[in-house]
DNA sequence: CGACACATGTAACACGTTACATGATTTG
DNA sequence: CAAATCATGTAACGTGTTACATGTGTCG
Protein backbone atom coordinates (compact mmCIF):
# COMPACT_ATOMS: atom_id res chain seq x y z
CA UNK A 1 0.00 0.00 0.00
CA UNK A 2 2.76 2.73 -0.84
CA UNK A 3 3.62 2.36 -4.72
CA UNK A 4 -0.25 3.06 -5.10
CA UNK A 5 -0.49 5.69 -3.23
CA UNK A 6 2.41 7.36 -4.11
CA UNK A 7 1.36 7.33 -7.94
CA UNK A 8 -1.81 8.77 -6.89
CA UNK A 9 -0.30 11.45 -4.80
CA UNK A 10 1.78 12.10 -8.03
CA UNK A 11 -0.89 12.87 -10.16
CA UNK A 12 -2.52 15.04 -7.86
CA UNK A 13 -1.01 18.21 -9.59
CA UNK A 14 -2.16 17.51 -13.16
CA UNK A 15 -2.58 14.42 -15.39
CA UNK A 16 0.55 12.15 -16.56
CA UNK A 17 1.31 9.16 -18.31
CA UNK A 18 2.79 6.33 -16.85
CA UNK A 19 6.51 6.53 -17.53
CA UNK A 20 6.26 9.84 -16.25
CA UNK A 21 5.26 8.56 -12.86
CA UNK A 22 8.00 6.32 -13.01
CA UNK A 23 10.62 9.06 -13.41
CA UNK A 24 8.96 11.58 -10.86
CA UNK A 25 8.49 9.23 -8.15
CA UNK A 26 12.35 8.25 -8.48
CA UNK A 27 12.88 11.80 -8.34
CA UNK A 28 10.45 12.46 -5.03
CA UNK A 29 11.96 10.08 -3.20
CA UNK A 30 15.70 11.51 -3.68
CA UNK A 31 16.25 8.65 -6.43
CA UNK A 32 16.82 6.23 -3.82
CA UNK A 33 13.73 4.33 -4.66
CA UNK A 34 14.06 2.61 -8.33
CA UNK A 35 10.25 1.57 -9.70
CA UNK A 36 10.22 -1.01 -12.30
CA UNK A 37 8.09 0.75 -15.21
CA UNK A 38 6.12 -2.45 -15.04
CA UNK A 39 5.29 -1.99 -11.97
CA UNK A 40 3.61 1.66 -12.37
CA UNK A 41 1.39 0.11 -14.81
CA UNK A 42 0.16 -2.77 -12.93
CA UNK A 43 -0.32 -0.49 -10.01
CA UNK A 44 -2.08 2.06 -12.65
CA UNK A 45 -4.51 -0.94 -13.61
CA UNK A 46 -5.21 -1.53 -9.86
CA UNK A 47 -5.96 1.95 -9.44
CA UNK A 48 -7.93 1.84 -12.23
CA UNK A 49 -10.15 -0.82 -11.65
CA UNK A 50 -10.74 0.43 -8.46
CA UNK A 51 -11.75 3.94 -9.75
CA UNK A 52 -8.92 5.63 -8.41
CA UNK A 53 -7.40 7.19 -11.71
CA UNK A 54 -9.31 7.27 -15.44
CA UNK A 55 -7.06 8.03 -18.33
CA UNK A 56 -7.81 9.44 -22.04
CA UNK A 57 -5.86 7.86 -24.21
CA UNK A 58 -4.53 9.04 -28.03
CA UNK A 59 -2.98 7.05 -30.27
CA UNK A 60 -2.15 4.66 -27.58
CA UNK A 61 -0.74 7.08 -25.09
CA UNK A 62 -2.84 7.19 -21.84
CA UNK A 63 -2.83 10.33 -19.70
CA UNK A 64 -4.01 9.60 -16.54
CA UNK A 65 -5.73 11.39 -13.75
CA UNK A 66 -6.77 11.11 -10.89
CA UNK A 67 -10.80 10.86 -9.92
CA UNK A 68 -12.73 12.29 -7.37
CA UNK A 69 -12.43 8.94 -5.43
CA UNK A 70 -9.11 8.90 -5.71
CA UNK A 71 -8.65 12.31 -4.17
CA UNK A 72 -10.68 10.90 -1.11
CA UNK A 73 -8.59 7.45 -1.04
CA UNK A 74 -5.57 9.59 -1.09
CA UNK A 75 -6.44 12.04 1.84
CA UNK A 76 -7.77 9.23 3.50
CA UNK A 77 -4.10 8.11 3.05
CA UNK A 78 -2.49 11.48 4.24
CA UNK A 79 -4.27 11.65 7.25
CA UNK A 80 -4.51 8.28 8.34
CA UNK A 81 -3.04 8.07 11.67
CA UNK A 82 -0.29 5.64 12.05
CA UNK A 83 -1.84 2.65 14.89
CA UNK A 84 -0.32 -0.03 17.01
CA UNK A 85 -3.00 -2.87 16.73
CA UNK A 86 -1.82 -4.84 15.15
CA UNK A 87 1.71 -3.78 15.68
CA UNK A 88 4.01 -3.32 12.21
CA UNK A 89 5.58 -6.49 11.73
CA UNK A 90 9.37 -5.99 11.57
CA UNK A 91 11.79 -8.41 10.15
CA UNK A 92 15.11 -7.38 12.70
CA UNK A 93 12.30 -8.01 15.57
CA UNK A 94 11.20 -11.57 14.60
CA UNK A 95 14.84 -12.30 13.73
CA UNK A 96 16.01 -11.68 17.55
CA UNK A 97 12.72 -13.03 18.89
CA UNK A 98 12.73 -16.02 17.22
CA UNK A 99 16.77 -16.52 18.11
CA UNK A 100 16.16 -15.99 21.78
CA UNK A 101 13.13 -18.61 21.62
CA UNK A 102 15.74 -20.75 20.26
CA UNK A 103 17.85 -20.35 22.91
CA UNK A 104 19.42 -17.31 25.18
CA UNK A 105 22.73 -17.29 24.00
CA UNK A 106 22.10 -17.68 20.44
CA UNK A 107 19.83 -14.37 21.31
CA UNK A 108 23.28 -13.05 22.65
CA UNK A 109 24.82 -13.45 19.46
CA UNK A 110 22.56 -12.93 16.49
CA UNK A 111 21.77 -9.21 18.73
CA UNK A 112 25.48 -8.60 18.66
CA UNK A 113 25.93 -9.24 15.03
CA UNK A 114 22.79 -6.92 14.16
CA UNK A 115 24.33 -4.15 16.35
CA UNK A 116 27.63 -4.52 14.80
CA UNK A 117 26.55 -4.41 11.38
CA UNK A 118 24.04 -1.86 11.79
CA UNK A 119 26.73 0.33 13.87
CA UNK A 120 28.94 0.10 10.26
CA UNK A 121 25.92 0.93 8.21
CA UNK A 122 25.55 4.26 10.27
CA UNK A 123 29.16 5.43 9.76
CA UNK A 124 28.64 4.47 6.55
CA UNK A 125 26.08 6.65 5.99
CA UNK A 126 27.82 9.60 8.20
CA UNK A 127 30.52 9.67 5.88
CA UNK A 128 28.18 9.08 2.90
CA UNK A 129 26.41 12.23 4.23
CA UNK A 130 29.47 14.92 4.30
CA UNK A 131 30.33 13.43 0.59
CA UNK A 132 27.47 13.94 -0.82
CA UNK A 133 26.84 17.71 -1.56
CA UNK A 134 22.78 17.40 -0.75
CA UNK A 135 21.37 16.85 -4.02
CA UNK A 136 18.06 16.98 -2.72
CA UNK A 137 15.80 17.45 0.15
CA UNK A 138 14.04 14.50 -0.79
CA UNK A 139 17.45 12.75 -0.92
CA UNK A 140 18.46 14.70 2.75
CA UNK A 141 15.49 12.90 4.32
CA UNK A 142 15.73 9.87 2.86
CA UNK A 143 19.27 9.36 4.69
CA UNK A 144 17.93 11.11 7.99
CA UNK A 145 14.69 8.39 8.11
CA UNK A 146 17.83 5.73 7.35
CA UNK A 147 20.41 7.10 10.11
CA UNK A 148 17.32 7.63 12.51
CA UNK A 149 15.79 4.29 12.23
CA UNK A 150 19.66 2.71 12.37
CA UNK A 151 20.09 4.29 15.89
CA UNK A 152 16.59 3.13 16.66
CA UNK A 153 17.42 -0.40 15.77
CA UNK A 154 20.88 -0.08 18.17
CA UNK A 155 18.82 1.47 21.25
CA UNK A 156 16.61 -1.66 20.99
CA UNK A 157 19.36 -4.07 20.68
CA UNK A 158 20.83 -2.41 23.68
CA UNK A 159 17.47 -2.99 25.52
CA UNK A 160 17.83 -6.78 24.13
CA UNK A 161 20.48 -7.34 25.44
CA UNK A 162 19.63 -5.51 28.79
CA UNK A 163 16.72 -7.83 29.62
CA UNK A 164 18.43 -10.82 28.54
CA UNK A 165 21.77 -10.06 31.02
CA UNK A 166 19.19 -9.20 33.85
CA UNK A 167 17.08 -12.10 32.99
CA UNK A 168 19.44 -14.99 32.99
CA UNK A 169 20.42 -15.06 36.66
CA UNK A 170 23.19 -12.85 38.10
CA UNK A 171 25.86 -15.31 39.50
CA UNK A 172 25.18 -15.94 43.28
CA UNK A 173 21.76 -14.00 44.10
CA UNK A 174 19.24 -15.74 42.19
CA UNK A 175 17.56 -19.46 42.12
CA UNK A 176 15.83 -19.30 39.68
CA UNK A 177 14.18 -17.93 36.79
CA UNK A 178 11.23 -15.80 37.34
CA UNK A 179 7.68 -16.88 35.34
CA UNK A 180 6.51 -14.50 34.10
CA UNK A 181 8.65 -11.86 35.12
CA UNK B 1 10.20 -13.15 3.99
CA UNK B 2 9.35 -13.38 8.11
CA UNK B 3 6.35 -15.79 8.70
CA UNK B 4 8.71 -18.34 6.11
CA UNK B 5 12.04 -17.83 8.47
CA UNK B 6 9.63 -17.50 12.17
CA UNK B 7 8.45 -20.85 10.93
CA UNK B 8 11.68 -22.22 9.99
CA UNK B 9 12.95 -21.35 13.43
CA UNK B 10 10.39 -22.53 15.73
CA UNK B 11 11.31 -26.09 13.66
CA UNK B 12 14.69 -26.17 15.87
CA UNK B 13 13.70 -27.59 18.62
CA UNK B 14 11.57 -30.49 17.14
CA UNK B 15 9.39 -32.01 14.92
CA UNK B 16 5.73 -30.04 15.13
CA UNK B 17 2.43 -29.67 13.65
CA UNK B 18 1.48 -26.55 11.57
CA UNK B 19 -1.00 -26.03 14.00
CA UNK B 20 1.21 -26.28 17.06
CA UNK B 21 3.43 -23.74 15.34
CA UNK B 22 0.68 -21.19 14.82
CA UNK B 23 0.31 -21.37 18.37
CA UNK B 24 4.14 -21.29 19.54
CA UNK B 25 4.74 -18.42 16.77
CA UNK B 26 1.74 -16.03 18.88
CA UNK B 27 4.08 -16.81 22.30
CA UNK B 28 7.29 -16.19 20.54
CA UNK B 29 6.00 -12.99 19.77
CA UNK B 30 4.85 -12.22 23.12
CA UNK B 31 1.15 -12.29 21.84
CA UNK B 32 0.83 -9.45 19.99
CA UNK B 33 1.66 -10.92 16.46
CA UNK B 34 -1.58 -13.30 15.31
CA UNK B 35 -1.63 -15.87 12.81
CA UNK B 36 -4.25 -16.90 10.50
CA UNK B 37 -3.87 -20.60 10.42
CA UNK B 38 -4.69 -21.31 7.33
CA UNK B 39 -1.54 -19.19 6.49
CA UNK B 40 0.88 -21.78 8.82
CA UNK B 41 -0.08 -24.72 6.24
CA UNK B 42 0.19 -22.54 3.00
CA UNK B 43 3.65 -21.55 4.39
CA UNK B 44 4.63 -25.21 4.84
CA UNK B 45 3.65 -26.19 1.65
CA UNK B 46 6.34 -23.63 -0.38
CA UNK B 47 8.56 -24.35 2.48
CA UNK B 48 8.40 -28.11 1.64
CA UNK B 49 7.89 -27.03 -2.15
CA UNK B 50 11.70 -25.44 -1.36
CA UNK B 51 13.30 -28.48 0.17
CA UNK B 52 13.27 -26.28 3.80
CA UNK B 53 10.84 -28.26 5.36
CA UNK B 54 9.96 -32.47 5.28
CA UNK B 55 7.39 -34.04 7.17
CA UNK B 56 6.35 -37.53 8.62
CA UNK B 57 2.23 -37.87 8.01
CA UNK B 58 0.61 -40.45 9.83
CA UNK B 59 -3.67 -40.74 10.50
CA UNK B 60 -3.89 -37.47 8.28
CA UNK B 61 -1.46 -35.38 10.88
CA UNK B 62 1.83 -34.45 9.44
CA UNK B 63 4.60 -33.62 11.84
CA UNK B 64 7.08 -30.99 10.18
CA UNK B 65 10.63 -31.69 10.55
CA UNK B 66 13.20 -28.95 9.24
CA UNK B 67 15.97 -30.23 6.98
CA UNK B 68 19.85 -29.30 6.19
CA UNK B 69 18.61 -26.71 3.85
CA UNK B 70 16.26 -25.49 5.77
CA UNK B 71 19.14 -24.78 8.53
CA UNK B 72 21.34 -23.60 6.00
CA UNK B 73 18.89 -21.14 5.12
CA UNK B 74 17.62 -20.12 8.31
CA UNK B 75 21.24 -19.76 9.76
CA UNK B 76 21.49 -16.99 6.21
CA UNK B 77 18.59 -15.63 7.84
CA UNK B 78 19.74 -15.16 11.35
CA UNK B 79 23.13 -14.28 10.16
CA UNK B 80 21.99 -11.89 7.23
CA UNK B 81 23.33 -8.04 7.92
CA UNK B 82 20.98 -5.41 7.16
CA UNK B 83 21.95 -3.42 4.38
CA UNK B 84 20.90 -0.11 3.01
CA UNK B 85 20.76 -1.24 -0.61
CA UNK B 86 17.66 -0.40 -1.51
CA UNK B 87 16.80 1.27 1.57
CA UNK B 88 13.66 -0.16 3.01
CA UNK B 89 10.38 1.11 1.82
CA UNK B 90 8.60 3.17 4.88
CA UNK B 91 5.06 3.98 4.77
CA UNK B 92 5.33 7.14 7.01
CA UNK B 93 8.31 8.41 4.61
CA UNK B 94 6.80 8.27 1.52
CA UNK B 95 3.77 9.90 2.94
CA UNK B 96 5.67 13.32 4.07
CA UNK B 97 8.10 13.01 0.73
CA UNK B 98 5.07 12.31 -1.40
CA UNK B 99 3.18 15.41 0.44
CA UNK B 100 6.52 17.35 -0.29
CA UNK B 101 6.23 16.96 -2.98
CA UNK B 102 2.57 18.21 -3.54
CA UNK B 103 3.95 21.08 -1.58
CA UNK B 104 5.91 22.51 1.48
CA UNK B 105 2.39 23.42 3.38
CA UNK B 106 0.77 20.35 2.98
CA UNK B 107 3.94 18.78 4.05
CA UNK B 108 4.04 20.61 6.87
CA UNK B 109 0.64 19.35 7.73
CA UNK B 110 0.98 15.75 7.43
CA UNK B 111 4.03 16.17 9.70
CA UNK B 112 2.18 17.87 12.40
CA UNK B 113 -0.68 15.66 12.51
CA UNK B 114 1.53 12.23 12.05
CA UNK B 115 3.57 13.94 15.28
CA UNK B 116 0.58 14.55 17.10
CA UNK B 117 -0.78 11.08 16.18
CA UNK B 118 2.56 9.32 17.04
CA UNK B 119 2.80 10.95 20.30
CA UNK B 120 -0.22 9.88 21.45
CA UNK B 121 0.24 6.76 20.54
CA UNK B 122 3.72 6.83 22.64
CA UNK B 123 1.71 7.71 25.87
CA UNK B 124 -0.71 5.26 25.15
CA UNK B 125 2.13 2.70 25.00
CA UNK B 126 3.72 3.85 28.18
CA UNK B 127 0.38 3.58 30.40
CA UNK B 128 0.48 0.43 29.08
CA UNK B 129 3.68 -0.39 30.35
CA UNK B 130 2.87 0.56 33.69
CA UNK B 131 -0.10 -1.23 33.88
CA UNK B 132 1.06 -4.27 32.43
CA UNK B 133 2.70 -6.88 35.08
CA UNK B 134 4.79 -7.70 31.52
CA UNK B 135 3.71 -10.88 30.67
CA UNK B 136 6.85 -12.60 28.71
CA UNK B 137 9.86 -11.22 27.97
CA UNK B 138 9.00 -11.06 24.15
CA UNK B 139 6.06 -8.90 25.12
CA UNK B 140 8.30 -7.07 26.85
CA UNK B 141 10.72 -6.68 23.75
CA UNK B 142 7.77 -5.80 21.29
CA UNK B 143 6.68 -3.16 23.39
CA UNK B 144 9.85 -1.90 23.65
CA UNK B 145 10.08 -1.49 20.12
CA UNK B 146 7.20 -0.12 19.09
CA UNK B 147 8.41 2.97 21.92
CA UNK B 148 11.59 3.18 20.16
CA UNK B 149 10.69 3.19 16.71
CA UNK B 150 7.80 5.85 17.39
CA UNK B 151 10.30 8.20 18.91
CA UNK B 152 12.46 7.84 16.30
CA UNK B 153 9.92 8.20 13.75
CA UNK B 154 9.09 11.40 16.15
CA UNK B 155 12.66 12.70 15.97
CA UNK B 156 12.52 12.35 11.98
CA UNK B 157 9.85 14.14 11.66
CA UNK B 158 10.69 16.73 13.51
CA UNK B 159 14.04 16.67 10.84
CA UNK B 160 11.74 16.96 8.28
CA UNK B 161 10.17 19.87 9.87
CA UNK B 162 13.04 22.14 10.76
CA UNK B 163 14.20 20.99 6.71
CA UNK B 164 11.53 22.31 5.24
CA UNK B 165 11.50 25.46 7.65
CA UNK B 166 14.62 26.65 6.66
CA UNK B 167 14.19 25.84 3.14
CA UNK B 168 11.28 28.05 3.01
CA UNK B 169 13.47 30.10 4.60
CA UNK B 170 14.37 34.30 3.15
CA UNK B 171 16.47 33.62 0.28
CA UNK B 172 20.05 35.21 0.39
CA UNK B 173 20.40 34.98 4.09
CA UNK B 174 20.10 31.07 5.23
CA UNK B 175 20.34 30.06 8.64
CA UNK B 176 20.87 26.37 10.03
CA UNK B 177 18.95 25.96 13.11
CA UNK B 178 19.82 22.16 12.04
CA UNK B 179 22.08 20.39 15.14
CA UNK B 180 23.60 17.62 13.62
CA UNK B 181 22.34 18.62 10.12
C1' DC C 1 -25.41 -32.41 23.60
C1' DG C 2 -22.78 -28.22 22.76
C1' DA C 3 -18.68 -25.73 22.94
C1' DC C 4 -14.01 -25.61 22.33
C1' DA C 5 -9.38 -26.92 21.15
C1' DC C 6 -6.77 -29.63 17.90
C1' DA C 7 -5.61 -30.49 13.17
C1' DT C 8 -5.62 -29.78 8.07
C1' DG C 9 -6.43 -27.64 4.20
C1' DT C 10 -8.43 -24.70 -0.26
C1' DA C 11 -9.78 -20.55 -2.73
C1' DA C 12 -9.39 -16.06 -3.61
C1' DC C 13 -7.24 -11.88 -3.52
C1' DA C 14 -3.83 -8.14 -2.19
C1' DC C 15 0.47 -5.91 -3.30
C1' DG C 16 5.39 -5.99 -4.86
C1' DT C 17 8.85 -7.38 -8.13
C1' DT C 18 11.29 -8.84 -12.14
C1' DA C 19 11.92 -10.27 -16.81
C1' DC C 20 10.50 -9.80 -21.15
C1' DA C 21 8.36 -7.84 -25.64
C1' DT C 22 6.98 -4.00 -28.52
C1' DG C 23 7.09 0.24 -30.82
C1' DA C 24 7.74 5.60 -31.61
C1' DT C 25 10.64 9.44 -31.22
C1' DT C 26 14.66 11.94 -30.39
C1' DT C 27 19.55 12.74 -30.65
C1' DG C 28 24.49 12.11 -31.46
C1' DC D 1 22.42 4.69 -38.55
C1' DA D 2 22.63 3.54 -33.73
C1' DA D 3 21.56 4.36 -29.19
C1' DA D 4 18.90 6.35 -25.74
C1' DT D 5 14.66 7.93 -24.11
C1' DC D 6 9.74 7.81 -24.14
C1' DA D 7 5.76 4.97 -23.85
C1' DT D 8 2.95 0.73 -23.01
C1' DG D 9 2.15 -3.45 -21.60
C1' DT D 10 2.10 -9.00 -20.28
C1' DA D 11 3.55 -13.08 -17.81
C1' DA D 12 5.09 -15.14 -14.00
C1' DC D 13 6.14 -15.52 -9.43
C1' DG D 14 6.74 -14.26 -4.42
C1' DT D 15 4.78 -13.41 0.19
C1' DG D 16 0.88 -12.01 3.20
C1' DT D 17 -3.95 -12.28 4.48
C1' DT D 18 -8.66 -13.59 5.03
C1' DA D 19 -12.66 -16.41 4.61
C1' DC D 20 -14.31 -20.71 4.37
C1' DA D 21 -14.83 -25.97 4.77
C1' DT D 22 -13.82 -30.28 7.13
C1' DG D 23 -13.06 -33.47 10.61
C1' DT D 24 -11.50 -35.50 15.44
C1' DG D 25 -11.27 -35.43 20.28
C1' DT D 26 -12.29 -33.74 24.81
C1' DC D 27 -14.72 -31.72 28.61
C1' DG D 28 -18.61 -30.02 31.13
Amino acid sequence: MAVREGLLALLIPGERYGYQLKTEFESATGGVWSLNVGQVYTTLDRLHRDGLVDFAESDGQKLYHITAAGRQELGNWWHALPSDDPPPRDELMLKVLMAIERDRSHGLTVITEQRTAIHRLLQLQRRRRNDDGHSSVAASLVHDSIVVRAEADLRWLDICEAKLLSESAPAGRVAHPLPGG
